[in-house]
DNA sequence: TTGAAAGCGCTAACAT
DNA sequence: ATGTTAGCGCTTTCAA
């Protein structure tokens, strides 16, 4: 049926765990000479020979595999290009090979849901891409597991990977400030994820910092209210020269709102926000002002902690900050 | 070390093969009484015993697992959300899980790259999330594979899914010529995928049957140049009442320009377009008329596909075409 | 109904 | 350096 070592020993005349070591498998101190290798590698070649990778971990007892659950609802996972790649490049330089599970879409099955990677014995560790509202069931059957788990986006001391989303509100501000600004807005969406508090508690640290008062704008109407209350907010007099948004389905909104109130960006209004992929949206023509979240790189810290994890299992490592990078866009500019 | 069938047979006094019929995983004839299964399964809740993937594809020799590979490059996969929850969704239902792997973001890697699941024996069967400029290396990695495929979201006669394109074009602008519109455009930007060119087709189609002269308009600088083009081309006498827009990329900036130019969307010109996620971006406020892209349906078909092919080898099946759905949200109305 | 034994393909610890 | 052997945890076949 499939090609195994046994039938490339047969067809090349040596033994089994000259094969093995011939292909690189075996971890022994076994040595074989040049033209043995050679002679292998060519019978393994033509006769379509792969490895089965069960057998392997029957034998070896590692799995060579992690698995990473992420949620339906968008808000509580993400599932962004470079974020993939950032893991799956990193796994890959550890021969690590992706199992991923996704909560069911319909909440009826949800309440029931254990992945099975969790319900069958098959991977060396995990990943939890999951912000919040894990449901109880899921939750139980994560806190039996002895595998190693690294938490994403969350707030947590330990074992967990983030944007340092502080660093990067408190640095924007301050961009803003340096470049003049005074009257500076903090707008967001109401949600219970920490980097909206983070995120505020920056941009009020850097106002406070430059004797400046601080002052924020809430909005539960999602981004089709942000338009309507943007125009009539941007019309007062006493309206900010400068608007720090939350992410960009609250910058967008804002920006078409001042655009269509007339008001030139950067010129009469500076807007600098979080989380816009540049390249991807230019909605209005126009590149906003942003601290870009280092996907790629949360990705890629998220991989590498969980190896440490699975290499020394018993041990508990600090959460890891990662820095965002600054893409200054086309609306920064100082005030009029 | 880890907890076996042979620790719960020991346990609970019985067979080996006992615990495994009571624990519902051997497709003997066994049968166990209740008193016994209830004891069985009492005991291995006690002692944490989780089956060992691994143990089981050596026995069996199903691997129960499926692939799937896409591109970092968002232009040539898609990894939206509800598609896969489409795709997890639907394997759940067999009890297969996913293998995910991506080819490296860095073009030096990717040009070598073959994932693992490629030069090892470990999937029943695999889905190709990838439209175009595969590898060469990987290519061939992929013709040597005798496990069964299913291609995505590309345009081949058999084994794949793909949404009906032409379908949805054609009905989409018979809808707004029942509206009353006559001078309907088509804007694209330039792509080989084949989507551009059905919806295309599907429009002329439409326009043709109705004694409508159509027209069109390709832009080769992304979003960014919309914004300009289309407020020159929507400030000309000649202008058209209604654009079907190939993709939400397209169709965002014109109707940003259009409102710019102080048009009224639907009364001065209506908007249609596909693939927006309506209720992802509501940039202007204005939620804009679309046949939605069944995504969680093409996920869902995929693996549906793919499980048929599992199931006979030997088989090749025809395309499926997804149909879409239509939203008919805020930016349709009869010409003035 | 229950028990014993073989075997899946590989690795690693032994022998020689 | 090379060959032999046991064993990973499970399913299945064959005997009792």
């Amino acid at each position: 049926m499939t090609v195994t070592m046994k039938d490339i020993a047969r067809r090349a005349g040596v033994s089994r765990q000259a094969v093995s070591a011939a292909l690189g498998n075996s971890q022994s101190s076994i040595r074989v000479s040049d033209e043995t290798r050679w002679r292998v590698a060519q019978v393994a070649q033509d006769l379509g020979y792969l490895p089965n990778s069960a057998a392997r971990v029957m034998a070896t007892g590692k799995f060579g595999c992690v698995a990473m659950l992420s949620s339906p609802l968008g808000r509580l996972s993400t599932v962004t290009t470079p974020f993939l790649c950032g893991i799956h490049d990193t796994l890959n330089t550890f021969d690590l090979h992706l199992l991923q599970a996704m909560i069911p879409a319909d909440e009826a099955h949800r309440a029931q849901f254990v992945p099975k990677f969790l319900r069958e014995y098959m991977i060396d560790g995990f990943l939890v891409n999951y912000v919040a509202e894990i449901p109880p069931t899921l939750k139980a059957a994560f806190d039996s597991r002895v595998q190693p788990c690294v938490w994403m986006n969350v707030d947590m001391p330990c074992d967990a990977v983030r944007p340092d989303d502080y660093t990067a509100a408190r640095d924007l501000t301050g961009k803003l400030i340096e470049l003049g600004h005074s009257r500076i807005s903090f707008v967001a969406h109401h949600s219970d994820h920490y980097s909206v508090a983070m995120r505020r508690q920056g941009y009020s640290d850097a106002m406070l910092a430059a004797g400046l008062e601080p002052g924020s704008i809430y909005n539960v109407l999602g981004s089709r209210g942000w338009v309507a209350l943007g125009r009539e907010w941007l019309r007062s007099d006493d309206r900010p020269t400068a608007v720090v948004a939350y992410d960009s389905f609250t910058a967008k909104p804002i920006l078409f709102a001042a655009l269509m109130e007339g008001l030139r960006v950067p010129g009469d209004l500076s807007l600098a926000t979080f989380d816009v992929d540049t390249a991807e949206d230019m909605t209005a023509g126009v590149k906003i002002a942003a601290m870009v979240v280092p996907w790629y790189s949360m990705g890629k810290s998220a991989v590498e902690l969980l190896v440490e994890k699975i290499e020394q299992p018993d041990l508990s490592f600090p959460c890891r900050h990662i820095s965002f990078t600054f893409d200054a866009g086309e609306t920064l500019g100082p005030p009029r």
